[in-house]
DNA sequence: TTGTGTTTTATTGCCTCC
DNA sequence: GGAGGCAATAAAACACAA
């Protein structure tokens, strides 16, 4: 743990270093997840945000432009890479990808390349929470970068998945509010969560769970888990007929300016119900969202392009493998942040959804420009308690360690009787009632 | 322990927009 | 012309494998 003295002490020494030497000095990981809570929601701060970001963090203005604008640079680099090699992937291999997942699937093909879009353009959908590679990009730093900041100290647990067992089953508007909340004990200290959900379990993939890998099925485990007696490998018992599903059931627009990618329900998300739904925070959306998305992350790892960012990532798997062997209480913590990330983009982007695209995107570098955003309360560095956040050692990168292995009972509780809702919503919808039970 | 690869930070130059 | 952003580059910090 690094105390706050030491960082305020350490964000002086990044002033008083600039000027003196050039020796580069790391910043610190409140400084960083400060940046990267901002710059999740501003891409391009104006110059009052800037200085109200400097003073907060106590950098300097000029440290503040470079490093949002290298963060910028970051997420386009690695929205090409990513892009890349999804379409490379998809083109060698032939497994079906959700469609939910298809932004990835038409990033280097046919529809669109992302390449070549507008940055303006991504950063707008991100900001509107329309699903995107970047997007996803965005959460892999975040959580590589959190990993750094509460990973350090991993001695906890050796469970694998107990971190994630809290993906879902909680929303928040403040991941790091959430944090503090959840994690932190009164006298600062990381409580450990709970790890029994991953032991009392003992389940073994099997069929089709049995070649994919038990990383990128463990949410498909879970939902068995949770389906339990109710879930039958060969189908649904004899006797049970499903109703044909409708015309066009299968059909949600794929467009992939509008399409928001959230791996739902199609009819949920067109339903007028949807504000109901969303706002209800079903995991089993969120985790039909994560689990498409993660295929294609997961293929991506499994065969590794050839080109040196991709051997960046196939090396960080290995050690997100390793690292999930024996960090997981606290890299629930970082689970959060990248858990809520997403889910509130998820929310926005059903939120968005129905608004026509010209009207959601905005540019916020133009808007920046022109100063009319609004500066944001300062909790992004106020908030923070240096206290609770470990000095940055062991870089843990990763990707596909986001999955959940595991759940908790009370989540898998959550979970169900989310799954239920949804399934509940869409018979309603298709007027039907029997698919629940046939599950 | 060391070499190598990756990431992050800082600097600089060019470009675009007002 | 100034401001801001992007891209390229260098260098330091860090992680990891041998």
């Amino acid at each position: 743990m690094v105390d706050v003295d030491s960082n305020e002490m350490h964000s002086e020494e990044n002033k008083a270093s600039l000027d003196n030497n050039k020796k580069r000095v790391l910043k610190t990981p409140a400084q960083l997840m400060a940046l990267e809570k901002f710059y999740n929601e501003h891409k391009y701060p104006t110059e009052e945000m800037k200085t109200q970001l400097a003073e907060d963090l106590g950098l300097s203005e000029k440290q503040i432009s470079g490093w949002f604008c290298h963060r910028r640079l970051k997420d386009k680099r690695l929205s090409r890479d990513e892009t890349c090699a999804n379409g490379r992937q998809d083109r060698s291999s032939g497994v079906i990808q959700d469609r939910a997942s298809g932004l990835g699937q038409d990033s280097c093909g046919s529809t669109k390349d992302y390449r070549y879009v507008d940055p303006r353009e991504v950063e707008s959908r991100r900001l509107s929470g329309h699903d995107f590679p970047a997007a996803d990009i965005t959460r892999e730093h975040r959580v590589r970068y959190t990993e750094r900041v509460v990973g350090r100290d991993n001695n906890t647990s050796s469970e694998s998945s107990s971190s994630l067992q809290d993906r879902f089953s909680t929303q928040h508007d403040d991941p790091y509010d959430m944090e503090t909340s959840r994690y932190v004990t009164d006298n600062g200290v990381f409580s450990p969560l709970n790890s029994k959900g991953t032991e009392n379990m003992g389940y073994k993939p099997s069929g089709y769970l049995k070649v994919k890998g038990e990383i990128e099925n463990a949410a498909i485990t879970a939902v068995k888990r949770q389906l339990g007696r109710h879930y039958r490998e060969d189908g649904p018992p004899l006797g049970v007929e499903f109703d044909p599903l409708p015309p066009g059931a299968f059909e949600s627009p794929m467009d992939p300016v509008h399409e928001p990618s959230i791996g739902g329900d199609a009819a949920v998300l067109h339903s007028p119900d949807t504000s109901g739904v969303k706002r209800q925070s079903s995991p089993s959306s969120r985790y039909e969202a994560y689990n498409s998305k993660l295929s294609s992350q997961y293929m991506q790892q499994e065969k590794p392009v050839r080109s040196p960012k991709i051997g960046q990532r196939s090396k960080a798997s290995k050690s997100v493998a390793k690292y999930s062997e024996t960090h997981d209480t606290e890299r629930g913590l970082v689970m959060m942040s990248a858990r809520e990330e997403k889910v509130d983009g998820e929310f926005k982007a059903m939120k968005d959804y129905q608004n026509p695209l010209g009207v959601m995107m905005t540019d916020e570098k133009a808007v920046a420009k022109q100063g009319r955003v609004k500066f944001p309360q300062r909790e992004y560095a106020t908030n923070l308690s240096f206290s609770q956040i470990p000095e940055r050692k062991n870089q843990i990168k990763g990707t596909a360690m986001e999955m959940p292995s595991s759940f908790s009972e009370d989540e898998t509780a959550e979970t169900n009787s989310s799954v239920v809702r949804i399934l509940q919503l869409k018979d309603d919808k298709l007027g039907r009632g029997s698919q629940i039970t046939s599950l």
